[in-house]
DNA sequence: ATTAAAATCGAAAACGTTTTCGATTTTACC
DNA sequence: GGTAAAATCGAAAACGTTTTCGATTTTAAT
């Protein structure tokens, strides 16, 4: 009924319980006889030690938590699918929360995984988060944290990130190249780091390549959504008549907008032409296939558990390891929604 | 640097570990005065409790588990995200999984569950899972288990579905309600409960509306892609160049035999009516909209947890919780991809 | 056979909390 | 002032593991 112990093991055996919990970790102080006696007895009577008491004793829950602002993305949901695989591969567990894109619940929520006592936190900040002290305490606590995707340039920690700035630059530049003069943009809202950097690729490449900036055609989406899309399609079409392209901020706004510019006949690429952003996997679906930036979300995951992994040694070791930034590679895949580079 | 424990707040104050741990649980005998000294002390110190020997004395953990054949599907991450937001209402953690629809890692997932003693575990179960071995394990420890979505029919423990049946009957007489005569479907693999409940509601619906159930109308989707949808939609428009219905499980599934018809200049619903399943999102998005049945993932995550939450105290009280059998409500959403019903 | 070195073992402390139960002190009452 | 009852406190055990360090036994060398 109850789960064995050491304790039990080394009553059966007659022996003390140092030299069964020395046995099962192969200590070199235990002669092989024993160690076989003692390997056995376990087996049979599967014995698992209670992490509770390991925990307690080696001050470590070989746990992470991670925190994101939604759950329920496809681009979040596959860097959890990357923290999850590679966690696992290195024996952690992984606990997940969501702060619903809100400053105090972030701030909740680390104080429960530090309270936890997990090993270190995995980090995707929420678009209201201006005040960091709650990730500085974490800090200063010596636990390892690694922010990706929205990352504060701020906080002095390990960041795996893309190059949000030259990933946009290099889509506004395809539309350029493709003969785009009137390039509009719906970004993101204005706090994220990740947004504002798409945003200043964009503007770059216009102005790289003698294009005027027109605030008036750059607008703002707050939740990126389908329907916010749809609404600033509409928009854009009224009040900027001579428009011939476009860069959205993600993925889903740019099909929203697709779908009204089908809806009024307006011809994609041939009289607007479109650039997502992260590859989501319907973009290839629709008509006409979407052109975007790939946003490696699995890799992200994978390469920030591999991050923390790596603090997690070195604290173990009492070693520091200055915070690393890790810039993953992006590219422009090219499809149906913007015209063919002239020859 | 260290943490702050009871036995600091003890010396400090000059009196007993038991004294300050009784103070902190509002324990009624300590007087109000030691009370509010030690409270008073504790806040100023920022005194947490130490999980780790919490966890070892109460032999509980906080921390639930779940496991889901993937992550990255919408349904999936709605359910995660319904069970996560529960559950720390309830102060509860949540470790999550993804066994990949394999039964050899659920298992092992399983095991990892176990071996960190988690209070409780959600999971839904992999296609290929045939043997329960693993999962009666959970149970005759005594360990609150839940299942959702994609059960066992034949494991005893709670299980909150939706009665696949019924939505899948009502799905089809809605096709049948509009004028269909031959109504194929898409079905899921063969093993998972929920894709054989959606067959059978759908093979109940022709034979009880005199329709013959032609076995040959029915195609077997083994990982429910859009990919999939298309590539069966060209099937079955090739072989049966008679279909005016067609049920698939799930949307997406559909919605990828739409863009073929629309490609085809087959018109939906006027040619082929076509309803799908589960009510995603860019169901209501693309052209014509999706009619289809919505399935509630957020709250069926919701119900999993207080479920297990309600099978977690009984458990404390030494009560026997009987398993139950929660079936939550679907409803068709009719929209533009099926015809409108005659008068 | 003696001694030194190597191999093998176990006692005990520690991790920080919770809770039982007995001891002590205070209060209330006659 | 004496007693009983109530209020307040603390010692100690327990949860199960890990690890240090000293003790004992065996082996090897002379």
């Amino acid at each position: 009924m109850k789960p064995v112990t050491l304790k039990q093991i080394a009553e059966t055996l007659g022996i003390s319980i140092t030299t069964v919990s020395k046995a099962l970790k192969d200590y070199p102080d235990v002669s092989k006889k024993t160690k076989a006696l003692v390997l056995d007895l376990a087996e049979t009577l599967n014995y698992r030690p209670n992490t509770f008491a390991v925990n307690l004793r080696t001050k470590e829950s070989k746990t992470i938590g991670i925190i994101i602002p939604e759950i329920v993305h496809h681009f979040f949901s596959s860097v959890i699918k990357g923290i999850v695989g590679q966690a696992e591969k290195k024996g952690y567990l992984v606990i997940i929360l969501q702060s619903n894109e809100s400053q105090e619940m972030e701030k909740k929520q680390i104080n429960l995984l530090l309270d936890k006592r997990v090993d270190g936190i995995l980090i995707s900040l929420a678009n209201s988060t201006v005040d960091f002290s709650h990730i500085n305490s974490v800090i200063e606590r010596n636990i390892p944290l690694v922010m990706f995707d929205k990352i504060a340039k701020i906080v002095n920690c390990s960041k795996v990130i893309i190059d949000d700035r030259k990933a946009a630059y290099t889509a506004t530049k395809h539309l350029i190249d493709t003969g785009c003069k009137r390039i509009a943009h719906f970004r993101g809202p204005l706090l994220p780091q990740n947004s504002i950097d798409r945003f200043l690729g964009y503007k770059k490449a216009l102005e790289d390549h003698g294009i005027n900036y027109d605030p008036s055609l750059v607008y703002i989406c707050e939740n990126l959504s389908y329907e916010e899309g749809q609404f600033f399609a509409r928009k854009l079409i009224s009040e900027h008549q001579d428009v011939d392209g476009l860069f959205t901020n993600p993925d889903l706004v740019a099909i929203g907008a697709i779908s009204v510019f089908n809806e009024l006949a307006i011809k994609v690429p041939d009289q607007i032409s479109v650039v997502g952003f992260s590859n989501w996997f319907m973009s290839s679906a629709i008509t006409p296939s979407l052109t975007t930036i790939n946003q490696p979300g699995y890799k992200i995951g994978k390469t920030a558990f591999k991050q923390l992994f790596k603090e997690l040694k070195s604290k173990k070791k009492e070693k520091y390891y200055p915070p690393k930034i890790i810039k993953l590679e992006t590219e422009l895949i090219k499809r149906n929604s913007t015209k063919d580079l002239p020859k």
